[in-house]
DNA sequence: AACCTGCCCAACCGCAGGAAG
DNA sequence: CCTTCCTGCGGTTGGGCAGGT
């Protein structure tokens, strides 16, 4: 098949309630340049559209912002979503702030209906061979990654102990511990400080990785520049 | 031309975390 | 603390389109 066409609301759509039409976008546009992107729950009311807010949030990110990019994802940025998705996983946001005007919709919808078709395809082959394990890894590592919330893998926020709990590979260690771990085993360690290297673009990205050297005081620098997410993005320098 | 099938992707849903009262 | 509301995330669904028959 060949390049879609893109959709366009409106027109036959325009009695649909569940997609946008053109004047719902003119409208939805117009209500945040004037009051901004708040109260999302109150916007439909206020705006006057038949929508609920969560509706209206992810149209405006994911369709009207300004500076998205649509369609066209280039053999680059497919290899940065494959590097990416290697070390964490299925944290489309997170991946998706690495990929300057793309969202997380539409990186999810690509890996789902063009890279993971790719890999088994390619699984498929490798089968043959060996039996694949299909978990996230680090060069050839196996890594684990722990059920947490973006904020917890940035480091932004306490992770309950509850959660961490749930296995004991994957629960993040005291900073004595960290430390004590990362002197026994760096290899061992460097798993967990994934999660402080995410984060938009790379103006910000040492903001949570300074965040994450506050709180378990590990980022020990050899640590880091092995790490394989710093290949991710070739081009740029630390 | 009409119908069928598979693919793509916008949009929805459920869940969880955070903030405010 | 507890409750309620808001927001964000990831999984899933459903409608429309392109290509095949």
């Amino acid at each position: 098949m060949g390049e879609r066409r893109p959709r366009i609301s409106g027109g036959s759509d325009e009695g649909s309630s569940r997609r946008w039409t053109a004047m719902e976008d003119k409208t939805l546009t117009e209500y945040i340049r004037i009051n901004g992107e708040r109260q999302w729950n109150c916007l439909p009311q206020n705006a006057g559209l038949k929508k609920s807010g969560r509706s209206c949030r992810l149209r405006w990110l994911n369709y009207l912002k300004p500076g998205i990019k649509r369609g066209n994802i280039s053999q680059k940025e497919e290899d940065t979503i494959i590097r990416l998705h290697k070390n964490l996983g299925n944290r489309w946001s997170v991946i998706a702030g690495l990929l300057p005007g793309r969202t997380d919709n539409e990186i999810k919808n690509y890996w789902n209906t063009k890279i993971s078709k790719k890999i088994k395809e390619d699984d498929c082959k490798a089968d043959s061979t060996t039996s694949s394990d299909p978990k996230p890894s680090i060069g050839h590592e196996s890594l684990e990654v722990p059920n947490l919330t973006t904020k917890q893998q940035l480091g932004l926020c306490e992770v309950p102990q509850t959660s961490l709990n749930e296995s004991d590979e994957t629960s993040i260690p005291s900073p004595e511990e960290a430390r004590m771990e990362l002197e026994d085993d760096p290899v061992a360690a460097q798993p967990r400080d994934i999660y402080g290297v995410v984060h938009e673009h790379f103006e910000t990205i040492l903001s949570p990785v300074r965040i994450c050297e506050d709180k378990w005081q590990l980022m020990h620098d050899d640590v880091w520049m092995d790490f394989e997410i710093w290949n991710t993005f070739p081009d740029q320098q630390y």
